[in-house]
DNA sequence: AAGTGGTCTAGACCACAAA
DNA sequence: TTGTGGTCTAGACCACTTG
């Protein structure tokens, strides 16, 4: 290797290493100090390009324990998580959206016992529809915490999804995927068969610790979620 | 703001301006070394949390038209994508695994126009089951590459799926989940009824533009992708 | 042409965890 | 106790992109 120009050359050569099996899986690999020496760069450099790699999982490191490859490399991938409107104009349809129904209502069993929350009585629970060139896209099913949503904000012209991604940015979450098959209900939303298998994404909002919203929203049949790595 | 004590302290006080719409949808935040100033510490050290604010989500940048704040903030959702041993083991669940059938056969459809496939008269086919405590948990459907992969490697005792992680570090590649209502052979295979919906996991790994693998992961009923944000 | 982010360097100190 | 990664600083130059 010649000498490193920046980070990225760190990057790619340290990757090219771990590659080739010159660091072997389970192997300590030279700290920062020596490997800038070798490829003639600042430490820094090196920690640079030594921390990306971490970050995606190419490599371990700890505080006095050195840099590791990992046995088991675990690869990660990241799904952007957008507006469901722009997410179908992306694809070049035109979005539309119903609002099919907005009202308090006693909290579900999941819900009720969520810390935050004990004290409210009813959560407002907004059901809407999402289209794409004006065929059902995505079941949007939602509950808000109203301490937290003032009561007047109507989800009629714009989505609780929209609402919520510009009016309050959130802390922390969770974020789940399953499948699940359409009940009459949800076939007769989404237009496709009973039985018809359907990808299920369900996200939990915190701000806080204090539960903002849960929602659960169910796409049409064949919908897939992808990325590149 | 008191002094900024390190890039996360810089880091949260963005975030917190943002959350606060002091630095409101759409604006343009003051650059990288007014920050610096204001919050007395090194430019390099904005550059750091601001960079990772932008990675997340948060803030946009661009050389000469500064930092803004999106006007619908894109989250990212990050997913690790684990051997499926470990993925068993970590739910408490012993990992069992059975081979169902390993051969070459002609590239399916999908494949055959793969650049760098185009030579390739048959891929090697390779079936196998995955088992947490002995119940179906996974169907893993697999075309390989006969070219990087030695004939003589059994997929007997490890999976492909391991053997392939630990074997050939991949370059890029693309995923996508979605859902499947259960066949005959599925619903036999993992246990359940027909038209079950299930997740469908399926991962292309390139190594330098060359397939290396095509992969369908079918797990059983009720699995779910989980993550925290 | 000029403004802004992107990065490098050298030296320094700190924090954490292994020995 | 000590080695290793984590980070800060100040100054510098580069690269992209917008006006």
């Amino acid at each position: 290797m010649a000498r490193a120009r920046g980070w990225q050359d760190v990057h790619d050569e340290a990757l090219r290493r771990i590659r080739a099996r010159v660091w072997a899986p389970g192997a300590r690999i030279p700290d920062e100090a020596d490997l800038a020496t070798e490829l003639g760069c600042a430490r820094v450099t090196v920690n640079r390009a030594l921390r990306e790699l971490a970050r995606t999982g190419w490599l371990e490191r700890r505080r006095k324990g050195g840099t590791r490859v990992p046995l088991t490399p675990v690869r990660k991938a990241t799904f952007d998580i957008a507006i469901i409107r722009h997410e179908i104009e992306a694809r070049g349809a035109r979005h539309g959206y119903r609002l099919l129904s907005d009202r308090l209502e006693p909290a579900p069993d999941g819900l009720r016992a969520a810390p935050g929350l004990e004290g409210a009585a009813a959560l407002r629970h907004v059901r809407a529809l999402h289209l794409a060139d004006d065929r059902p896209y995505c079941f949007e099913d939602r509950w808000l915490n109203p301490a937290l949503v003032p009561p007047a904000t109507s989800f009629a012209a714009m989505s609780a999804n929209e609402w919520l991604v510009r009016n309050l940015a959130y802390t922390r979450g969770t974020l789940a995927v399953g499948a699940v098959a359409a009940d009459a209900a949800l076939a007769a939303l989404l237009g496709c068969a009973a039985r018809d298998a359907l990808l299920r994404i369900e996200r939990v909002t915190l701000a806080d610790r204090v539960p903002i919203t849960q929602v659960a929203l169910t796409y049409g049949p064949g919908h897939r979620m992808e990325t590149a790595t």
